[in-house]
Order: structure tokens, then sequence, then C-alpha cells
DNA sequence: CCAGACGTTGTT
DNA sequence: GTCTGG
DNA sequence: CCAGACGTTGTT
DNA sequence: GTCTGG
């Protein structure tokens, strides 16, 4: 659950609502069909301020051999957090928020060969703030490039909502929550795991979108645009 | 003890 | 680095 | 997540 | 079928 998503609000838009400090170094590209691998916007706690800044999507354990193991930690149930080698350190210390436009999920169709892409959004304009956690990585293989910031997404039940499309989620957080969850001193993991039950009132709509969103090279916001639910027969 | 994996999704 | 399997 | 490749020998 | 690339 959740391998694509769109990236589209300006950091300045997104400032207003997650308060982080100013980064006018940062270029940003808005993103309608970003996959696994991809470099995204997270945002995470560095010191006293809130920064946001670019990470490999898919997290990079600081003791993987190559950066190729962040493509199956795209996601991290969040069952599980706390036991995964993977997982716990980043769990512990390094938690970030990903704002997003909304994300796609391609619901199973009658055949095994028939999947049908959905977008999934709030169904005010607000962005959805997932739950995520962030590594460093150096190559021991190359000393001399620079160190990877890598992240992930943490996934959870679907709700009931969620449930007629598939049975994960994205952990999607409410406001009131992201301060905490960002607090790198706050370890006490049983009320982080709270956080990550799924919720009821997300207040999220879904309508399907053209298949070209499968092929990730087509990247607009075309992507994200309603098309009729059932091809017609006629 | 050392060697080798370390992950998710979905599907069977 | 840390856990699991042998 | 999906789309697309998936191999060798030898020569440039 | 399974891995890699985007």
């Amino acid at each position: 659950m959740c391998g694509r998503m769109v990236q589209s609000k300006s950091p300045k838009n997104l400032q207003a609502i997650l308060n982080f400090k100013d980064n006018p170094e940062m270029s940003f590209t808005p993103r309608y069909n970003i996959a696994p691998t991809a470099e995204i916007i997270a945002v995470r706690q560095k010191e006293e301020e809130r920064e946001l800044s670019y990470f490999h999507w898919g997290l990079i354990p600081m003791w993987a051999r190559d950066r190729n193991f962040s493509t199956q930690t795209f996601n991290a149930r969040s069952e599980t957090l706390a036991e995964k080698a993977s997982f716990k350190e980043a769990f512990k210390r390094r938690r970030c928020l990903i704002p997003v436009d909304g994300f796609y999920e391609w619901q199973q169709g009658p055949s095994s060969k028939n999947k049908v892409p959905f977008y999934f959004q709030k169904e005010s304009e607000e962005p959805i703030v997932f739950a995520g956690l962030w590594e460093f990585w150096r190559d021991a293989n190359n000393p001399e490039a620079p160190p990877i910031e890598s992240c992930t997404i943490v996934t959870t039940a679907a709700n009931s909502f969620m449930q007629s499309f598939h049975h994960r989620m994205p952990v999607m957080l409410a406001k009131e929550d992201w301060q905490l969850w960002l607090d790198p001193n706050f370890e006490d993991i049983a009320t982080l795991e709270r956080l990550l039950k799924p919720r009821e009132s997300l207040s999220i709509s879904a309508h399907p979108v053209s298949s070209a969103v499968g092929n990730t090279r087509n990247d607009s916001p075309d992507m994200t645009k309603p098309i009729a639910s059932q091809p017609s027969l006629f």
C-alpha cells in the first residue's frame, strides 16, 4: 500500500501549515506520479526548528550494503516498527512527516490481470500528512560520496472507507499529533504506536484515474483527473 | 558460537 | 547494528 | 507502486 | 517467475 503519490504544493504553500524554517537553497519541482526510489520532500525536527528537505523514498538502514535495499522498504508496517532491525532505530529517533496532495492505489479488479488505479485526496484542499521514518546511509564502497538520507511511509490496517480498495493504508496523522511524532526526544513507544492505529475520520475521497498513471514517465496533473469508473461496452 | 539476513505488498 | 537460524 | 527486462561472446 | 528501473 502506498507506492505512488503526488507532491505538487510548493514549500511556501506547505510552510503555512507545517511551520518549517525557510530554506531558500531548496529547489522544488511539482510531481504528479512519484514512485519509490524517487526523491520526495519531508519535514523533520532539527533542534528547535522544523526543516523541509528531500529524501530518497525507500529507507536504507545504516548497515545496508547497497542502496538497492530501499526497493523493499518504501513502506513500513506500523505493527512491527519497534521490532524490525531495519526500522527500530529510526522509529525511536528519526521520525518525519511526509506531506502529499494525495496518493494512488490500484484496486484489484475481477480478474487478476485487471487492476484499476484510484486517486485518493482530502475532501478539503489540505495536504495529507503521512507518518514517516528517515535514516542516513554511507556507501562503504564509495566513502567519498555524500551520505544518502532516505525515508519510508508507515502503513496500518485499512479503515472502513479504504477497505473497499485495499486492506492496508498509509498512516495519515491528525494535526494535533504532528508535534509528538516529530519530537526525537519523545521515546514513549506505546504512545507513538497509538498514533498509528487506523482512524475512521480521515475525510478522504477516491476516484478512478487513467491507467496511464501506471507508467512513471507520465507525470502531469492529468494523472489525478477522474475518468469514468467503468469502460463503456459500446 | 558464527553466518546470514535485515522489507512490503499481495497472492497462493 | 541486531536478530534469527543452524 | 507498475513497466519492462530477463543473455552471451566478442569486437568497437 | 523475478528482478531492476523509474
